[in-house]
RNA sequence: GACCCUAUGGUCAAGAGGUUAAGACAUCGCCCUUUCAAGGCGGUAACGGGGGUUCGAAUCCCCCUAGGGUCACCA
C-alpha cells in the first residue's frame, strides 16, 4: 500500500476551532499510525476574512497540542508553498486548461444578478441553481460584456445527466444526481480560486492518499468529483467525519461557552487531556479503557473505528478527563503549568523565589486531586499565597459563631505553638489527645482550626496543611480568627439584629 | 424548498441476525474519612415510531418522524 499522506487546511479566520482540531487529530493519528506524512496547508484564499493572526493562532495550537507537522508552513517541504496564496498561478493554469478543454468556461454575470435569480428561483419554491447563461458565449458576447467593465468567474461546465458516486470510508457509497448540481464557480472573479476548485488541485498536487474531513464537506464532494474527472485526476479516500454539536444539538458557537482550543487552554485545560477527550469523541478504542496516553491511541487508531453520527461535546467528561490528567502527570510538569495562572491571579510574582516555588510544588502535591482545572488549582493554593482571604460563610456559622469558638481555637493555638517536631503526624496526634483530654471530638477541633488558618471548610488533611503552612503563619491566622469571633462577629450579629 | 448524512441511557459509546444490550462521564446510594476531593463497591437509566424479511432482529429492507449538513465570487 502506498505511504499515507494526510492533510489538515484550516482557513485562517479565526482561531482553532474545537471541530477543527479534531479533523486535525484525526488526520495526524492516521499519518501516525502508519507512518504517513501529516501536511498543514492553509487555505487563504478568502482574502477578505483572512488574517496573519489566525494563521499564528492556529499554528500556536496546533504546536500546544502536539499536532506536529510533517510538511507545511515553518518547515515547508517537496510540494510546498503551503499557502494557498502562494500557489494562484498552478491555479490559474489549471482553469485555463479547463477553459481550453471547453470543460470550463467564463461566466460574466454579476453577484447581483445572480443573487436576483436566486432569489426568484426561491420565491417559485425551486432550487436556486446557475442557469447555465454563460455557458454558450461567443467571443462576441465576451468582448461586449468585458467592455461592459465586467469581471468574469470560471465555471466548471458539470454534466446535466448521470450520477456522482463518493465512496466514503466512514459512510459508504454515496450517490449524487448531476442534476442537483450546477456549473459552480471556480475562479473568483478577483482571480482568486474558490474552496472546491483549490482544494482539488492541492490536494492532487500534494499527492495526498486520504482527504479527512467533517461532515458538512460531504455534499461538497461530487462538485470535487467532478472537478477530479475534468483534470483527469485519480481520486483520493474520501473519509467524512462527523460534526461535534453544542449540546442543544445546534451548531456549536461562542455562546455555547468555549470553542476554541486557546479558550480551553485559557481555562486551564492540558493538552492532554483534551487530545484524549477529542479522541473520544467520534473514535472508539476496541477495548474498554478510554484514557490513554497519546502514544497508545496512536497505536489503536483506525478509520473504522469512527462513528457516523455526530457528537455533542460533553464539557463535565473533558473536566473529569483533565482532573485525571492533572493528578497523575508528574508533579513538576502541573508546577510548570500552573505558575502562568497564578502569576494571572497575582499570586506569584513574575520571577518567583526558589522558596514559592517549593511552596508552590507541595501545595499542589497535596491539593491537585482536588482540581479539574489549572485555573482551580489557582484556587485551591491561593490561601497558601495570600493571607487576604474571607472566611467562608457557612463554616462560619457552624464552626465560629457556636459559644466556646474561641476557646476552641486558643486551644488549637497552644498546641500549634508547642508541638515539636512540627510535623502533621505529630501534631495530628496532639491534636487527638487533647481531644480526648476535653471529652470532645477530634473534628471539634479540627473544623474550626481549618477555618482559621485557610477560610474554608474544604481543603486537603489539616494536618498537612498546618505543616505546610508553617508555625508562624498558623499562629498569626489563628490569632486573627480569635478576635474577628471576639470583636467583628459579635459587632455583625448586633448589626443584624438592628436591622 | 431540493439534495445528502445520521438515529442505542441525560452525554460519549460498544454492538456488525441469537448478548442478562458492554464500558465511560454525569447522577444517586454505600464504604473509606477531620472536611472536600480522590479511590472502592453498588443502583437508576437506552435500541425514535410503523411496516416488512427471518425460526429469530438494536443489527437487513421500506415508510414516517426527528436532528444535522449542503445548496455563496466562505472554507
Amino acid at each position: 500500500m502506498e505511504k499515507v499522506r494526510v492533510r489538515f487546511a484550516p482557513s485562517p479566520t479565526g482561531k482553532l476551532h474545537i471541530g477543527g482540531a479534531r479533523t486535525a487529530l484525526f488526520n495526524w493519528l492516521l499519518a501516525r499510525h502508519t507512518g504517513g506524512t501529516f501536511v498543514l496547508r492553509i487555505e487563504d484564499t478568502d482574502t477578505e476574512r483572512s488574517t496573519q493572526a489566525s494563521v499564528d493562532q492556529i499554528i500556536s495550537s496546533l504546536k500546544w497540542l502536539g499536532l506536529d507537522w510533517d510538511e507545511g508552513p515553518e518547515i515547508g517541504g517537496e510540494y510546498g508553498p503551503y499557502f494557498q496564496s502562494q500557489r494562484l498561478h498552478l491555479y490559474e493554469e489549471k482553469a485555463q486548461e479547463l477553459i481550453d478543454k471547453g470543460l470550463a468556461y467564463l461566466c460574466y454575470c454579476t453577484p447581483e444578478e445572480l443573487e436576483a435569480k436566486r432569489e426568484e428561483a426561491r420565491r417559485q419554491g425551486k432550487a436556486p441553481r446557475y442557469d447555465g447563461h454563460c455557458r454558450n458565449l461567443t467571443d462576441q458576447d465576451r468582448v461586449r460584456l468585458a467592455a461592459e467593465g465586467r469581471q468574469p468567474v470560471v465555471r466548471l461546465k458539470v454534466p446535466a445527466e448521470g450520477e456522482t458516486v463518493v465512496d466514503d470510508i466512514i459512510r459508504g457509497r454515496v450517490v449524487f444526481k448531476n442534476e442537483v448540481l450546477d456549473d459552480f464557480i471556480i475562479v473568483k472573479s478577483n482571480g482568486m480560486p474558490t474552496y472546491n476548485y483549490a482544494c482539488v488541485i492541492d490536494d492532487y498536487a500534494m499527492k495526498l492518499t486520504h482527504i479527512i474531513r467533517a461532515e458538512e464537506h460531504l455534499s461538497n464532494t461530487p462538485r470535487q468529483i467532478l472537478l477530479y474527472q475534468a483534470l483527469g485526476y485519480e481520486l483520493p479516500q474520501f473519509a467524512h467525519v462527523p460534526m461535534i454539536l453544542a449540546p442543544d444539538r445546534s451548531k456549536l458557537s461562542k455562546r455555547h461557552g468555549a470553542t476554541s482550543v486557546e479558550e480551553f487552554r485559557e481555562e486551564g485545560y492540558l493538552p492532554e487531556a483534551i487530545i484524549n477527550y477529542l479522541a473520544l469523541l467520534g473514535w472508539s478504542p476496541e477495548g474498554t479503557d478510554e484514557v490513554m496516553p497519546i502514544e497508545r491511541i496512536v497505536e489503536e487508531f483506525s478509520i473504522d473505528r469512527v462513528s457516523k453520527t455526530a457528537a455533542i461535546y460533553d464539557v463535565k467528561k473533558l473536566a473529569w478527563i483533565n482532573g485525571h490528567y492533572l493528578r497523575e502527570l508528574p508533579l513538576e510538569r502541573i508546577v510548570a503549568e500552573v505558575i502562568p495562572f497564578m502569576q494571572k491571579h497575582g499570586l506569584l510574582a513574575a520571577s518567583p523565589e526558589p522558596a514559592k516555588l517549593e511552596l508552590l510544588t507541595k501545595a499542589v502535591d497535596l491539593t491537585r486531586d482536588r482540581a479539574k482545572t489549572l485555573e482551580e488549582l489557582v484556587d485551591v493554593v491561593s490561601y497558601f499565597f495570600s493571607d487576604d482571604f474571607e472566611y467562608e460563610e457557612k463554616g462560619v456559622r457552624k464552626h465560629f459563631v457556636p459559644a466556646g469558638a474561641g476557646e476552641i481555637l486558643r486551644q488549637a493555638k497552644e498546641i500549634i505553638a508547642s508541638v515539636e517536631p512540627f510535623e502533621h503526624q505529630v501534631i495530628e496526634e496532639v491534636y487527638r489527645t487533647r481531644a480526648e483530654e476535653l471529652g470532645i471530638k477530634p473534628a471539634k477541633l479540627i473544623h474550626p482550626t481549618r477555618l482559621a488558618v485557610s477560610g474554608r471548610t474544604i481543603g486537603p488533611g489539616l494536618f498537612e496543611l498546618v505543616e505546610l503552612l508553617g508555625r508562624e503563619k498558623s499562629l498569626e491566622r489563628i490569632d486573627r480568627a480569635i478576635s474577628f469571633i471576639e470583636q467583628e462577629l459579635p459587632a455583625q450579629i448586633a448589626a443584624n439584629d438592628n436591622k
